[in-house]
DNA sequence: TTGAAAGCGGTACCAC
DNA sequence: GTGGTACCGCTTTCAA
């Protein structure tokens, strides 16, 4: 079924059923009202493809994430979610483009103009994805935010501070000595910047409030987590705060420490920045920032059409900085 | 950057430089080196709607799943990421949609031709997209099965029998008094195919081994899983074995029972169906038939791309009954 | 208010 | 081995 079809049925030219379609153009009650009943009769629908190409808009957009090398985590995964709802309101569609910037996939998305704009995750302090994008002057919004984060857009959570204020919260509780959790040491080394800032505030925050501590690389996963633990434990049996990055290892991180004959809050007060849902899930009660990744979709998806539209771009950028929601698992150091 | 101004600079005609690419035609070495040194030159990529356009084919496939209401779970999401790895690998990129068959989306997607094929996701035993697209003709896979499962591709999990195994494994135990945990009201009300076959997989392993049990709908959230316990065990304080289907509960569950004073296994046995990643973060670890949701998404791909290519597609589905994986969780029933 | 026709950027058939 | 050209299906300018 193409419009041709349509038009020889309506007996009408191809343009007037083009522009009784789109209303860009005035087209008279009687041919409209003719043309939507053939339309309507034989469940015609304009090819995309003829239509991107004649438009030169897809009104599709692209999402850039590494390929899973194990699992994705939640947050990472409801992000997603978000985002995809949000695009569908607007009517767009969401392409999924796993790969880092030397892959095939992120040629065809971009070189191959499949899409009109792009979202990249998992952003790196200096990333060779962002460089490439930018050198191309193609339409992009970042998840995290580089070394230089000025002249590219973004929505990133504040993972300095968040982690600044989980050892603050554990200082007011008279803990001294902390432990920080954070993700593996792969994505550390790759400069991989919610986990390299997020140790930046735990440093700056130990300073700041005079406290000893140190940082701890964790694997994405419960056996990673319990390993940690004993680290942790091992190091220095006197640590009574845990601040944690690490969703996926929250609950190897529980066992560990029950394990160990830690109960929580009692023996160990724990926090950090995780997921709700993972917070909730575990016993007890995470006390932590919650992630609002879907949130964080939806404003990924807003940052970009702002900049494929027209219009200029007023904002450009968001930085986020969730309060953190009192669970059950911190409380007073012991005297 | 077109392939007609490639073809000027290289001096040939457009064709000679299509055939180059594509190598449908033999081309003289020396214009093919000619032709290739002016693309990388200008870093020419061709145009992925005018492609699609001419060649009737968009190398996207399409992912329908429903908004999500609330979150969507583990399973869901690794599923995807397995998936969209798996169209990778095949030189395919995914197109996300979420809604159902009445949804603008799910129009888009296959009524203007924006994909070459599609994936369903959490299928009903009776499903209004499925019908939709065996009526269109239209290339798809779904993931679960209806209710006349015959004449449609699928990769499924086989939830009847391994509820059953479930319950072996505690009858074995010696458990005599089970429950199930299955998903939300809503989504067994609306047919959920996944949650009725594991409630019937579970009454038919009841009577099977003579056992009294009851099957408790639970929403997909940690305070849902509480709360299901509490009904559990106000119903029957002697339930002494729990079957789970309800991954993003579990967490609540056990929580729920640690607050009834229930240990496990000592004094509960709890088995399911739940992704690993779940099963391992509680404590103690989830003895499981784990679900290989990565797998599975790759599996779909595999089968939907039989039924797109020109070849006749030999096998049409995929029923998967994973083990059940020992951990820590089930023991002997007390005498 | 409507129609004809020239694009959009490739592909592939028909000639030579 | 290569060039010319008619498509693919839709949008939009130009003309009437």
């Amino acid at each position: 079924m193409t419009i041709g079809e349509i038009a020889r049925r309506a007996r009408v030219s191809r343009s007037t059923v083009s522009y009784a379609l789109s209303g860009k153009r005035p087209v008279s009650e009687a041919t409209r009202l003719r043309i939507q009943r053939v339309i309507d009769e034989m469940g015609y629908q304009p090819n995309a493809s003829a239509r991107a190409l004649a438009r030169g808009e897809t009104r599709t957009l692209g999402l850039v994430f590494p390929p899973a090398s194990t699992h994705y985590t939640d947050m990472q995964l409801d992000f997603i979610g978000g985002l995809v709802d949000a695009a569908a309101v607007r009517d767009y569609d969401v392409l999924m483009s796993p790969g880092g910037a030397e892959d095939r996939t992120f040629h065809r998305l971009i070189g191959e103009r499949r899409v009109d704009g792009a979202i990249l995750m998992e952003i790196r302090l200096q990333d060779a994805r962002v460089d490439r994008m930018r050198a191309t002057g193609f339409p992009f919004v970042t998840i995290g935010r580089t070394a230089q984060p000025d002249g590219t857009s973004w929505v990133d959570l504040d993972h300095g501070r968040l982690v600044q204020h989980c050892v603050q919260h554990l200082a007011q509780l008279g803990h001294r000595r902390l432990a920080l959790v954070n993700r593996s040491e792969e994505l550390i080394r790759a400069g991989y910047e919610s986990a390299r800032r997020g140790q930046d505030g735990f440093e700056r925050a130990l300073a700041e409030h005079e406290l000893t501590g140190r940082s701890y690389q964790c694997g994405d996963d419960a056996a990673s987590g319990e390993a940690c633990v004993e680290r942790i434990l091992s190091d220095d049996p006197g640590v009574t705060g845990i601040v944690t990055l690490n969703e996926a290892a929250l609950g190897g991180l529980y066992r560990g420490l029950g394990t160990a004959g830690r109960e929580i809050p009692r023996d160990m007060s724990v926090t950090g920045i995780v997921g709700s849902r993972w917070a909730e899930a575990v016993t007890p009660a995470l006390t932590a920032a919650d992630v609002p990744s879907r949130e964080m979709g939806r404003i990924a998806i807003d940052l970009l059409l702002e900049r494929i539209g027209p219009s200029a771009a007023p904002l450009r950028h968001r930085l986020l900085t969730p309060p953190i929601s009192l669970r059950a698992s911190t409380g007073p150091a012991a005297p």
